[in-house]
DNA sequence: TGAATAGTGTCTCTAAGACACTATAAA
DNA sequence: TTTATAGTGTCTTAGAGACACTATTCA
């Protein structure tokens, strides 16, 4: 009973949804709840937020907790606040999306054991409602790749445009002609830019050209690529 | 009345930035602050959450207390929590956004003496965040209804595409050829339909076929309408 | 050589926009 | 008649997509 106030009292918290690509597959960040609500259940990575704590900075915490890592490409997504969505009470949370490129394990942080990327298709069920908000970050996350340069975070550094068209695919789930995309994407002539390099891979066909982004992840494209 | 908790305590508001269409002018709801906060500022209508009472359900509530309407568009926008932002202590708000036909004037509500429409160009400064509220909530209207109908919850049950035509200008704040335009509509085919009926204004040209809206606001359309 | 991937050429279809033109009303 | 608005025709340009083709690597 540490809190007191003349307003009727609110919880806020704040949950991340956080993706990568691995193997080709769209991922996302759970977690198996390890305290009394909810042990066991899968759910989003989150925590309430600090009393003097922005809640972007309350996000970027709880994904350093769990990822380690804190430069990340992170919005916000959406907030939910229905009465019962949480039994501890009267709970907010304010979603947040975030995007991180390939490899980053998840490392030791204070909840870091129970953290792991799993693929967005074929997911369990997930507790609260997490899967309402997953479902609005794959939606999100989907959009945004047409009209923004959100694609690129999943990358590292360095990429080639099949690993570009290939973070499309997975977000998108259809494939995309490699000479159109191509064309698409240099379409943009502040999308990303050929570094000079080549990535050459052994038995698999012909040496890309390796391009860096332009933009980071939020930033408008000038000319879309197109949702089929 | 004091209330108490385990976690840190926040209260929860929902703001809302209601807009509608006066003599081809985009203009927003404000009321002028009575209570001790910012007296006499200009601020976007909005209170506190009730103990047991979602966030959309609040939202409407308060947009009925300012206008006494409370058939409406109305969506989550955004949510602002940065310490700081608001006096009282750490209020959390979640910004909704509502587009109402034209012809409602702020009535007998709680508050309704004090709300009125006001063009959001020319707009003096607002209490709080509540610029930046506005400033994202027209963003986000101008880039919705390129791509839902929302346009249409601006105007009443039947229009003419020349009416139609007043919103995107007003929102967009560019001129559109009304010829291209009658044809992007109408490429749509389930985003309005002629009712058969014509409006004859005096002196105003030739009569103009009325239309009623095939979705709802915030629908989405099979062919956007291009923003220039 | 063939398999695999990168990248280009080219064609068709549709949309966006400019703008001329016709249609129908009031003053 | 003029003025104003509604609505159509038509031309140009650009993008989306299909798909053939060339380029460059490894096995």
């Amino acid at each position: 009973m540490a809190y007191t106030s003349d307003y009727p009292i609110f919880s806020v918290t704040v949950d991340v949804v956080a993706f990568t690509l691995v193997a080709g597959a769209l991922q996302v960040l759970v977690i198996e709840r390890g305290d009394d609500t909810g042990r066991g259940e899968t759910a989003l990575p989150g925590g309430f937020v600090g009393p003097d704590e922005p809640l972007l900075a309350a996000a970027v915490r709880e994904l350093r907790e769990e990822t380690g890592v804190d430069d990340v490409v992170l919005e916000q997504l959406a907030t939910y606040g229905d009465p019962g969505r949480d039994p501890r009470g009267r709970v907010v949370t304010v979603a947040h999306l975030a995007v991180l490129p390939h490899p980053v394990e998840p490392t030791a942080g204070t909840d870091a054991a129970d953290a792991a990327w799993r693929p967005v298709s074929g997911l369990g069920p997930l507790a609260f409602d997490h899967a309402r908000i997953l479902a609005d970050g794959v939606e999100r996350l989907a959009a945004k790749i047409g009209y923004t340069a959100l694609a690129t975070a999943f990358l590292g550094e360095e990429f080639t445009l099949g690993e570009l068209r290939a973070v499309y695919e997975a977000v998108w789930g259809v494939p995309l002609d490699p000479g159109n995309f191509q064309r698409a994407v240099r379409r943009s002539t502040d999308f990303v830019a050929p570094t000079g390099g080549r990535r050459d891979l052994p038995g698999r066909g012909r040496p890309a050209a390796l391009f860096r982004a332009l933009k980071s992840g939020t930033d408008l494209l000038d000319h879309p690529i197109a949702r089929p």
